[in-house]
DNA sequence: ACAAAATGACAACAATAGTTTACATTTTGT
DNA sequence: ACAAAATGTAAACTATTGTTGTCATTTTGT
């Protein structure tokens, strides 16, 4: 399944789930529902989560 | 918009739309439809298809 | 030139991503 | 302890991703 590092990276960053959604253009639901692992976001979202912490979609998003 | 290289990597690695699609588990149509740009696949997708081509999303896909 | 393989394109559809609204629960700061 | 901020969750909905089937067109190999 896809797992990703969201929820630490937001800490990281120390960003509220609703900074990240207005940083990347969505909904706070919506990030909660990633971080929750419910569902697989489009490359397009992907890409701009991981601009937002810095890193690629890689290390954010994996298989396992 | 997003835009990617799946054509040229395709190319470069020598494989049919149908090569790719099985690779990665899809149909070939959805291939076709990536390559043209009409969306944005998901980033699971997005992984595999990075992966077939031994590369990373960012290099494949990118915001323009 | 010819046949086979590959691609383009479209329609009708199924599945999933992402939205808004609303309310409950948990966490944080003073 | 209290209020405010942050998070969880659910329903009903819209938008987009991805499917299968079909046929036309283009490309490739002999």
């Amino acid at each position: 399944m896809l797992e990703n590092k969201v929820r630490e990276l937001r800490a990281r960053f120390k960003m509220t789930q609703s900074d990240l959604a207005k940083k990347v253009g969505i909904s706070r639901q919506t990030i909660g529902l990633i971080e929750k692992g419910d569902y697989a976001p489009s490359v397009l979202l992907a890409l701009k989560i991981a601009q937002a912490f810095e890193t690629t979609v890689e290390d954010v998003f994996y298989i396992k």
